[in-house]
DNA sequence: ATGTCCACTGGAAGTGGA
């Protein structure tokens, strides 16, 4: 089973490339990020006619994500991270899916820094380490995917003097990063490739596609209960190459099937 | 400072966000 996560910047107008990325890899569990789009503009028709299931959570013009299940409907968990009432921003939605937990999360970009946007997304990142806690520690598998906006250590990255300002790569946001690993979660593509360069985002900037200028900020993190079952793991770059692409490429990890759910035992 | 793309407003080109 392929488990993947996918910024797609406006689903609307890049249905088509969402389309074809899914008749090709096939993947039975989408994470979508950066929908732009309230949920009365989610193309629930199109995603069924391809076979998939969504669950969505929208807003009018910025973020949104979005949970899609090959052949069967998530069976949605929460949406919104705890932690703050007042927070509008549509930017986390878990569902349940073929026996996995399923957390895509959308975590702020926090440019410029230092300033407000930086503090939200520290802020952000805390609830978001507080919400993971529980989850970590589960007995049953927990992925947690999407775009962390956070190049976790500078071989992440293709030169980091040039992004050495941004938010991205900040001591703050790496610091967050690795306290959220340190619960316990396993890095799926840089357990897969501990030492080969791998990214997932290439901005639309002076060509930056072209000489292979990225850096990797989308991550698919496993519980321990899952991390075992890891065959492989991998980004579908083909797709950023393609017309009129998203700046992120579809970034996933492919599970062995788990053990069958018990009938008795573990029920709380 | 720059570079590019998306969505929104308003009814063209500018703004905000990334």
């Amino acid at each position: 089973m392929k488990v993947a996560t996918y910024n797609i910047n406006g689903i609307r107008s890049r249905l088509s490339n969402l389309l074809e990325w899914l008749e090709k890899e096939a993947p039975e569990v989408v994470c979508l990020q950066e929908l732009k789009s309230p949920e009365s503009g989610f193309p629930y028709g199109p995603i069924r006619d391809a076979g998939y299931g969504a669950l969505c959570h929208g807003q009018k013009s910025w973020n949104g994500v979005a949970i899609l299940a090959r052949g069967e409907e998530p069976v949605e968990t929460g949406r919104g991270l705890p932690g703050d009432p007042n927070d509008e921003h549509a930017r986390y939605i878990e569902a349940e899916v073929r026996g996995l937990v399923v957390g895509c999360l959308y975590l702020p970009n926090g440019n410029p820094q230092p300033g407000p946007k930086f503090d939200y997304k520290l802020a952000w990142f805390e609830r978001l380490i507080t919400h993971a806690k529980a989850l970590v520690k589960s007995k049953r598998p927990v992925v947690l995917a999407g775009d962390y906006n956070v190049v976790p250590t500078d071989f992440d990255v293709y030169n980091p003097r040039s992004w050495k300002k941004d938010a991205l790569l900040q001591p703050e946001s790496r610091e967050c990063y690795q306290r959220l690993l340190a619960q316990g979660w396993v890095d799926a593509l840089r357990t897969r490739y501990p030492e080969e360069r791998i990214y997932t985002f290439w901005d639309y900037f002076r060509q930056h596609w072209e000489k292979n200028s990225g850096l990797r900020i989308d991550h698919l993190l496993l519980n321990a209960a899952l991390a075992s079952r890891m065959t492989d793991a991998g980004v579908d770059s083909w797709v950023r190459g393609r017309e009129h692409p998203s700046d992120h490429a579809p970034t996933w990890v492919e599970l062995a099937d788990g053990a069958p759910a018990r009938k008795t035992g573990q029920k709380k």
